[in-house]
DNA sequence: AACTGTTCTAAACGAACGTTTGAATGATGT
DNA sequence: ACATCATTCAAACGTTCGTTTAGAACAGTT
C-alpha cells in the first residue's frame, strides 16, 4: 500500500513547520535571507502566511531555526572527530585537522550539503545581525578548538598567521560549495559533474598545501 | 587660497553624483545593497531622494556606476600586467600570475580597496541579477585570460581541476579581504594590522601553494 | 531683462514587506 | 455531548521601499 518513500510526492502530510522549514531553507538559499518574503515562503510550503507567527515567532525565529536544524549535528559530529584526533597517541597532521572540519558537511545528503553550505555564505557575507550572534554561540567553540589544533599541529609559527591562513581555508570553502551555479560565476565554465568526496578531497589538499607553506614572508611577493 | 586637498572637508562641493556614489558605495559595502535603501545613500550624501532617479536612473543604475568606477581602472591594469607577463622570454610563474590578477586591487588606496572588496564579496554571494550581468560582462574577459596564462603554466593538468582551484583562490582573497569587522567574524581573534603588502604576499603563497599540489587526488583523502 | 536648459527639491504614488488579530477548524479528553 | 486546546485561516495593520511628478532655484546666453 504505502510506497518506499515516505509520503513521497502528492499532497504533503508532514507538519507544517517542517515543510516551512524546508522551504525557507531552500528560498534562503537561492536568494538570500532578506531577499526572500514570508509570502513566498509560506506559498512553496502550502501554508499560511501567519503561520510562520505562530510557529516561529517571527521571521528571525525561524532563520534561526533553519541553521541550527543543520549546523547543529553537524558540530556534534565535528567535537567527536577532534576528540578522537587528539585521544590518539601520536599528534593529527594537518590533513586530519581540515578533515575532521570539513568531513562533516560533506557526509551530509547532497541537496542538504549545497543549500546549507550556499546559505551559510551568503550570511557569512551578509551580516544579518541577529543570525550572527546565533552562528558565533554554536560554531565559536567549534572554531576555536580547530584553531588550538591546528596551533599545536605548526608549533613555532605565529598564532595570527595560523588564523590567517585558516581565514582562507575558510573562504575557499565557502566559494567551493556554494557558487555553482552557472548564472552565479562571472566566467562560464563550471566543473558541475564534481561528487561529494573529490570535492572534498581536493578542497583538504588545497587548504594543506597552503596552510603548512610558512616560509618566509618578507622576501616571497614578486616584485613584479 | 586653496589649500592641498581640493575642497577638504566642511562644506561638500563635489558634484552631487559624486558624492551619491561614495555613500552609496560606502553603505552597500557595510549594509549590502538589498539591506540599503536609497534613503539612506541620500541621506548620507546630502542629497535628495530623487536625486539619484535623476542622475543614475535607478538604484541598479547607481549600483553598476558604484561598480564600474573601481572596477575599470582595476582591469587595465590588470590587463597591461598580463600583457608584460606573456610577451617575455621566460613563461610566467604561478606567483607572478596570480600577483598579476591580485596586485591591482591592493594598490588601491586603503579605504578604496576596503570597500570595494567587501560590496564585491557581497555581490559574489547574493545574485542580484542587475549587477551579475554587468560583473559578468567587465570580469568575464579578465578571469579568462588569467584561466589561459595558468593552464599555459601548468601543461598536462586537467582544465577542470585547474579551475577548481582557482574557485578556492578567489574565495580565499574574498574571504581574506571583505571579512574583517570583528562583528562579522565568527571567531573573535581577528590579525586587524595586516598591512595591504603583506597580505597579498600571503594570498599569494598560500594559493600558490594550493594551485601548484596537483598530485594524485583519489588516494589523499585521509579515511579518518 | 527675458529665455533656455540643467540641477535640485518637496510631496505623493502604488506596491511589498513583517507582523498582528480574531474567528474558524479540527482533534482530543471527559 | 460538550469543553479544551492546538492549529489554520483570511484580512487588515502600519511601515518602508523605489519611483515618479511638477515646480522651484540657478546658471549661462542672447
Amino acid at each position: 500500500m504505502n510506497s518506499a518513500t515516505p509520503t513521497p510526492s502528492a499532497s504533503d502530510h508532514r507538519a507544517t513547520a517542517d515543510r516551512l522549514l524546508d522551504a525557507a531553507e531552500q528560498l534562503f538559499a537561492d536568494q538570500g535571507v532578506a531577499a526572500t518574503s514570508l509570502r513566498q515562503i509560506t506559498t512553496a510550503a502550502s501554508a499560511n502566511l501567519a503561520s510562520v507567527g505562530y510557529h516561529f515567532g517571527s521571521k528571525d525565529g525561524l532563520l534561526r531555526e533553519v541553521l541550527g536544524r543543520r549546523i547543529l549535528p553537524v558540530n556534534v559530529i565535528r567535537l567527536r572527530l577532534l576528540d578522537e584526533l587528539e585521544t590518539r597517541s601520536a599528534p593529527p597532521s594537518i590533513e586530519e585537522i581540515l578533515d575532521a572540519f570539513l568531513r562533516p558537511i560533506f557526509e551530509q545528503p547532497e541537496n542538504v550539503r549545497t543549500n546549507f553550505t550556499r546559505l551559510m555564505s551568503r550570511l557569512h557575507h551578509s551580516p544579518d545581525p541577529a543570525a550572527m550572534s546565533y552562528l558565533q554561540e554554536i560554531i565559536g567553540p567549534i572554531a576555536t578548538r580547530t584553531l588550538g589544533a591546528l596551533k599545536r599541529a605548526l608549533p613555532g609559527v605565529p598564532v595570527e598567521r595560523i588564523f590567517l591562513r585558516a581565514h582562507f581555508m575558510i573562504g575557499a570553502m565557502l566559494n567551493a560549495l556554494s557558487a555553482w551555479d552557472p548564472h552565479h560565476c562571472v566566467v562560464d565554465m563550471a566543473p558541475r559533474n564534481e561528487s561529494g568526496d573529490q570535492l572534498l578531497a581536493e578542497l583538504v589538499q588545497f587548504s594543506a598545501a597552503g596552510i603548512r607553506q610558512l616560509g618566509e614572508i618578507e622576501t616571497l611577493a614578486p616584485k613584479r
